[in-house]
Order: C-alpha cells, then structure tokens, then sequence
RNA sequence: GACCGGUUCGUCUAGGGGUUAGGACACCGCCCUUUCACGGCGGCAACACGGGUUCAAAUCCCGUACCGGUUACCA
C-alpha cells in the first residue's frame, strides 16, 4: 500500500513553527517511503477562516520546499458529504439527535468556561435524555422543525487503543469520551467527523500530527468505527513550547512563531528546514547539518521525541531574538553552502534593497561572485549582505558610530594619512594583495604608527563597519579606484 | 478536577542495566590576526525526587513533584 500522508492546517493565522514542523515531517515520511505528501485546507470555521492565511500557508510551505503532491483539498467543499454521512449515522442508529438548546458563548471566555465547567463536576458522558429517545419522537420532534446537533452514541463500556507510532500504545475509557458532536444544529459539520471523512476519502495511511490531537484521536477512532472504516496510522509529535515552558503563541510571544517571518528575516530556507528537523528528532548521530536528501533517508517516526522542545528565544535581547541554534545554522548555510546556490539568494535580497545591478551576472560576475564568497564567512542571515555588506554594492553606505569612534576619531593623524594612503595607491599598476601589503606596511612604517591603525582606518572607512575580513582582500576586492576615492572622502569624519 | 503524555547540561539532543554520561548551540578563556561575529584549542554545565528490583540503575518497576496536552454545537 502506498504511503498517502497529509498536512493540514486551519487557515486562521499565519504558519506556525510547530505546523511547519509537522508538515516538514510529514514530507519527510512520503519522500522517504515513495508515498505522497498531500495538503488539505481545513476551513470549516468559516468565521475565523481567511484567504490571507490560505495564502500565507501555501507561500510557508513553499519557501521550506515542501511541494505538495495533488491537487489542495478545502475541506468546506466537502461539508455536503459531511452532512450526509453524519445522517447516515443517524439513521444507522450509531448517533442520536440532541434536541438541548444551543448555549450561547462569548467567543473569549469559552475555553475558561469549558475548563471550569469539566473542572466542577465529574460528569457522566452518557446521561444525555436524547440519547435514548424514542426514535419516533425524536424523528417527529425533528419533523416539526425543532433544531437539534447530532451526536455520535459511544459505547458505555469498552475502550479505544490505538498504538502511536511515537507514544507507543494508547488507550481511553469510553466512559471518559463525551458522545462527541458530529454536526451542530445549524447543519455546520464539526472537525472530527470533517477529518475523519476527509482522510478516508483521501486514502490516507498516516496521520502525523501534534499531540495536542491526541484525545481527538480516540475520538477519530470511534468515528472510524462507526463508518466500519480501519483507521489509519497514527503518529504524534511533541509541541513547540516557549521558554518557559508555555504555549507558543503570537499573541504572546509575536512574529518569532511565524515561518515567514524566518523567509522576511532572511533566513536560507535549507537551513530553517535543517533546524526545525532537528527540533524533536534525531537520527541519533553527532551530526547536525543535513541536506533535504539526508533528511529524506534518515527520518524515521521511532526517533521522534516524546517530550516537547522549547524554542529558546530571549524576547527582549535583540541578539538572541530567536533560538540562537537556528541563528547559527543560518550562519552555517551561508558560509558553507556551494556558492552557486547562495548567489540567486543573494542576488534576490540585493535585488529587493535595490543595491542589484544587471552586470554582477554579466561583465561583473566574476568580480562579484569573490566578493560574495569573501564576505559571506562572518554573516548570519542574508539582510547582512545588504546591510553590513552595502558598501560593496554601493557608494551610499552608512558608518557605524561604534567603528568610526573606535578606528577613526581616536587617531586624528588618520584624517590626513588616508588621503596620503590613496596617494601612494594611485601610480600602482597592478592593485594585489602582496603589493598592496607592501604598500601599506611601507608607509605605515614611514608615519612610524602600527600597521592596525591604518588598516581598521581604512576598513572604517572603505566598508563603514568594524568588522570584515582580511583588509588586504577588502582592499583587492573593492579595488583600486574605489578604494583611493573612499580614502579621499571625507564623509566619515564629518 | 478527570483523562492522557512527558522529565539527561541554560537550550536542542546522544545513550537505555556496568560510559571519565557524548555532541551541538549559547556563554567564558586562550590562540591566530590589522579588526572581527571566521577559524583552532580548552573550560563551565545535566540523568527531577523518593522508594524498590539487581552484584550493579540515568537506564527496569512503583510512587511523589513539576511541566504540558485535552476536557466546545473551535480547529
């Protein structure tokens, strides 16, 4: 039997880390065993439902390469059939009319409600009068136009089990599962009965999805039951939680909790991949960087967590905005991955700071290519290519405070040695590191100062930052004439 | 409250009866160097607690604590 896997989102928010994760799995376990790797849009709850969101889930996915199989399922489209097989149940007798009026709940406060209410009592699941209703008064009663919810009727005594492929077998009393809802009485059918129907009708064989799901599954299990269906596999992951241990939530904690914020903030997609696989699996080896390929033949459901992993993230400190593992893996990528697939990401960010020109593919390419692959070494995300980086793409770059005091302003000689520096650039014929270190150290040596001074002057003033790499290099690859007009200019000083 | 699940360095994790409990990130120190957020070397740092079982427990069992999930006519 081919493997038929599906992630699927509710489109009401943006992507969520924990979401990506699971669908980044659930890609993984199709690509793995030459199944397929399917998308279903759960959009019953038209209220909170957007398009924004559908949109934003497909961009996410799509960023971490996580294409999609077959056609996207919206699961809306499917409410006729729901409908239908929920009066089936119905008339099979497997569920009963509710005819108890609606309760009327203030959006904000349904879930401390519900807390409190199950909190109060320990209630018998199966006291509800309905459920034993004559099916004649209750076929009359409907008849007449009284609205009612269908309920699914759960067993007094027995259990459901399922064996999770991550957290080992699982069972639940019938008696501490409610006779769940299968359609509400304004004909709205509910997410259990919608997903247990849309994944019989999609053939799939693996559910794998957060453990939030968990009791929902014993749930699910019964539904499938009652539609005499065999339920398919299932497999739960560990949830993403915050640093202290909470929910993580863009209410709390912001833009952190959203893929495409990774994608805005200039992160290479591979290496948010890489991270998010590593956050709750392991291949258990000492090893953490891996292609899409390694991932595919590594990935195995027994290795996946059992407890749940926290971003770690310091809200308040701009240095560690984000877990400071995924900042390095960033980095990792960038310095490490083969060039000629950096280039289209950095040639996309230069494009969007408009600091891209047409010739760094054409007369300039080789020219810009080394330059990439000189500065990329110290950069975490591809924003540094625009803006630490700006001075090699343009002549309209800021100084940083920090470096011109530090390199500049203490050594006021700098002010007229630069410019004496340029000088002795002009005559050279060939602009090289080794002439250039003669150079430089020659007249260092003349103005009888150290050979740092100059050099962090010149950096300060060549790139606008303190940090870079070597300076003979900086000095190759900016060039000679942009380099002996940067010297001259006094912009930095004033 | 009830049901379910979890607990190895600050974080991600390896290990699953006998290990100096391993790696990565972060942090700190040293080295390299014209600077540095590159690189090299090193350091700090963990088996939640209590009982069992066993010659031997981080590892198996029970309990406790703590954390999380669920408990909707939301998904």
């Amino acid at each position: 039997m081919t493997v038929r896997v599906r992630f699927a989102p509710s489109p009401t928010g943006y992507l969520h880390l924990g979401a990506a994760r699971a669908a980044l799995y659930n890609y993984l376990y199709a690509k793995q065993t030459g199944g397929k790797f399917l998308l279903r849009i759960e959009d019953t709850d038209l209220a909170r439902s957007t398009a924004e969101s559908t949109r934003s889930i497909l961009e996410g996915l799509d960023w971490l390469g996580l294409h999609h199989d077959e056609e996207v399922v919206f699961q809306s489209d499917n409410a006729e059939k729901h409908r239908a097989i929920a009066k089936k149940l119905l008339a099979e007798g497997k569920a009963y009319r509710d005819f108890t009026p609606k309760e009327e709940t203030s959006d904000k406060t349904v879930k401390e409600a519900i807390v409190e209410r199950a909190r109060k009592v320990d209630k018998n699941m199966r006291d509800n009068p309905y459920r034993v209703l004559a099916v004649e008064e209750s076929d009359a009663r409907a008849a007449n136009g009284e609205p009612f919810a269908i309920r699914l009727k759960v067993a007094e005594t027995g259990k459901t089990v399922f064996e999770d492929e991550v957290y080992g077998l699982q069972e639940r009393e019938y008696s501490d599962t409610e006779d769940l809802v299968l359609l509400r009485s304004d004909g709205h059918p509910l997410y259990n009965l919608a997903v247990v129907y849309d994944d019989i009708e999609m053939e799939i064989t693996h559910v794998i999805r957060g453990q939030d799901h968990l009791t929902n599954t014993h749930k699910q299990i019964l539904i499938y039951q009652a539609l005499g269906a065999t339920p398919p596999t299932f497999a739960h992951l560990p949830l993403i939680l915050a640093p202290n241990k909470g929910k993580l939530s863009k209410r709390k904690h912001g833009e952190v909790v959203s893929l495409t914020t990774y994608r805005d903030a200039g992160f290479i997609p591979a290496a948010f991949r890489n991270f998010l696989a590593l956050l709750g699996w392991s291949a258990g080896e000492e090893k953490e960087i891996y292609s899409l390929d390694e991932l595919i033949k590594r990935f195995s459901l027994d290795h996946i967590h059992r407890s749940n992993a926290v971003f770690n993230f310091q809200e308040h400190d701009p240095r560690h905005w984000t877990d400071d593992k995924a900042m390095w893996m960033n980095a990792e990528y960038i310095r490490a991955m083969p060039l000629g697939e950096l280039l289209p990401l950095v040639k996309s960010e230069l494009k969007s700071s408009k600091l891209w020109r047409e010739e760094y593919e054409d007369d300039e390419r080789e020219w810009f290519e080394r330059a990439i692959d000189l500065i990329r070494h110290r950069f975490f995300t591809l924003k540094d290519f625009s803006a630490q980086g700006r001075a090699y793409f343009s002549e309209d770059y800021d100084f940083d405070p920090a470096a011109i005091a530090k390199n500049l302003a203490k050594f006021p000689d700098l002010r007229d040695w630069l410019p004496e520096l340029a000088d002795r650039f002009e005559p050279m014929e060939s602009f090289t590191e080794p002439e250039i270190e003669t150079a430089v150290k020659a007249f260092t040596e003349e103005k009888g100062t150290k050979l740092g001074i100059t050099m962090n002057g010149a950096r300060t003033l060549l790139t606008g930052v303190a940090v870079g790499p070597s300076m003979l290099s900086v000095f190759e690859t900016l060039g000679k004439e942009k380099t002996i007009m940067r010297l001259r200019s006094q912009v930095a000083w004033n």
